[in-house]
DNA sequence: AACATTAACAACCGCCTGTGC
DNA sequence: AGCACAGGCGGTTGTTAATGT
């Protein structure tokens, strides 16, 4: 026997909501609560599921819904919630107070997900220094033109984007870029390294479109060409993103 | 300028769980 | 114990504006 569905579509509005229609919804729930959500949007006089008005409540009409952009403090909790908890939103959401698991959901899938994107490919470039650091003998001399051939194409890129930002780093020692951290990190108190606004708009920024790099920068307060000479802080972070990875055990797909 | 692609976010769908009878 | 129902949750899709070609 197949269930049917959770409202009955005869007659119910589906798609985005109206000015009108929040109107009624938020002046009935102050009126009157949500005690049976499948019988509010009767009594309210609303065309909608319970769901629907439940879902419309709660994700955008509440009034202590935090709107706008999130803050790298709240992006760095989600990732490290994320971490600890997986795709639990809701759980998240408990801990962020003001946001949505609906809304967290999405940044993660948008933003937060094209970072770490953005992580990969960099510690891409990072695996491929260190195995011919492994062959090299610790040579300085090969250390240093077999980390600049790596990168040139990186650096070639940055060049093409205007990023001065990228080719300072890319274009520091050599023998302090290709230092490998051994030791262990753990996430799972939430102990993890300082991401400020100098990682987002050094690393990020390049990468993003027109759009997102804007909503970016609008909360730095550091614009990308002056981030000269934060690659340790970078790495940092860098090394946050990389084991997350590797305490998954998998590189995502995107 | 027109079309295609991408990003952001709102909303829906179906399943699961808790609760009351 | 079993059933039905409501609410909650996570995955997915739809819509629209911005951006790229």
């Amino acid at each position: 026997m197949v269930r049917a569905p959770c409202c009955e579509k005869m007659g119910l509005k589906k798609g985005a909501w109206g000015p009108e229609e929040d109107q009624i919804l938020v002046s009935y729930i102050q009126q009157h609560g949500h005690g049976n959500w499948r019988a509010l949007p009767i009594q309210a006089g609303l065309l909608r599921c319970g769901k629907s008005c439940r879902l419309r409540w709660i994700n955008y009409l509440k009034p202590d819904i935090k709107r706008g952009n999130f803050s790298i403090k709240e992006e760095e909790t989600i990732i490290n919630l994320h971490e600890m908890l997986g795709n639990r939103w809701s759980a998240i959401a408990a801990r962020l107070p003001g946001r949505t698991d609906n809304e967290i959901k999405n940044v993660w899938h948008t933003l937060l997900k094209k970072k770490l994107k953005t992580y990969h490919n960099k510690s891409s470039q990072d695996s491929k220094r260190h195995s011919i650091i492994s062959n090299s003998k610790y040579d300085p001399k090969v250390l240093e033109n077999s980390y600049l051939s790596t990168t040139k194409d990186v650096v070639t890129s940055s060049q093409q984007s205007g990023s001065s930002s990228e080719i300072s780093s890319l274009t520091n020692s050599p023998t302090e870029k290709i230092t490998m951290k051994n030791e262990e990190m753990d996430y799972s108190s939430g102990n993890f390294p300082h991401t400020d606004e100098r990682f987002w708009s050094a690393n990020d920024v390049n990468c993003l479109n027109k759009k997102s790099k804007a909503k970016v920068q609008s909360r730095s307060p550091l614009n990308a060409m002056e981030n000269v000479g934060v690659d340790s802080k970078i790495d940092d972070s860098m090394d946050f993103w990389y084991n997350l990875f590797i305490k998954a055990g998998e590189m995502p797909e995107f």
